[in-house]
DNA sequence: AAATTATATGTTATATTATAACCTTTTATT
DNA sequence: AATAAAAGGTTATAATATAACATATAATTT
């Protein structure tokens, strides 16, 4: 069985949360994607294993799983991917390939000093932050 | 006048670009607006200037001066701002206040070294990068 | 166990954001 | 002036996302 299965449900399990037949398929659906999926890409999916879903099922299901950090929202993309980490993370930083489409997350959490310090300058409060980097993956260059 | 309309001046005549009526007024529209302003509040302002404007028409302007890098898009706004820079930068640093709606976009233009130890470590050949950091900015809190 | 409450889902409809396609106008080049 | 290139006008529609309300399921209280 899939990683981010086992952890979702220990996840719900521990945190008292449901883990309903939608929220498990739509997290199977995201996590099986070699790619960052689209919200009506993730309903197609669905529609084979629940009959005729609707948009609302899905991003229900996708904003569940966002707001739990199992999922991240590529913003430029208007699509989805699974979260690897073990933990919350209050900021992001993905690697976008142009070429192929691939996007890789980069653990690294922490927002680099120098990019705090334009933010302290600016007495600004941060909660959270994310990065999406564009270029060319090592598989297509 | 307003130096960002100045400097588009310029920039068209000394680069063989047109400034036409809608590129000229939504490039003023964005530049006026205090928040990131949407497409289609665009197009709603547009409407007092220009004739039953239609959605393509701000999105060309849109696209043309984001093109051009006299205008960013935030992503997760859906909304559009000006860039106060005097040169292209391939990369945007943004804060976001989650209260007030303001943006202030931090002209680092360089991505720290530590974020990109992590496109090295993945042979990433790293093109243009964009980040959005929420929270509460020094008005606000 | 039944009643109540809270949470989640199903469903219909519609809002929001963005682009394709095709034709006309304007500007630049021959 | 003729031609080509670039931009805009217009119609239609695609793609993304949410509001609102009814129903179902699960958790809590009685």
């Amino acid at each position: 069985m899939n990683s981010i299965i086992e952890k979702a449900f220990k996840f719900c399990s521990n945190n008292d949360e449901r883990l309903t037949k939608p929220r498990l398929e739509v997290l199977k659906i995201i996590s099986k994607s070699k790619k960052p999926i689209k919200a009506y890409e993730v309903l197609k999916e669905l529609g084979k294993i629940i009959k005729n879903p609707k948009p609302p099922t899905a991003y229900r299901a996708i904003d569940f799983w966002k707001k739990n950090n199992f999922v991240h929202r590529i913003e430029s993309l208007n699509a989805y991917l699974v979260c690897e980490a073990n933990h919350f993370h209050k900021g992001s930083q993905f690697l976008i390939c142009d070429s192929c489409g691939k996007v890789i997350e980069s653990h690294i959490c922490e927002l680099p000093s120098t990019l705090k310090e334009t933010t302290k300058k600016n007495t600004f409060n941060m909660s959270t932050w994310h990065l999406e980097i564009n270029g060319i993956c090592n598989q297509c260059n």
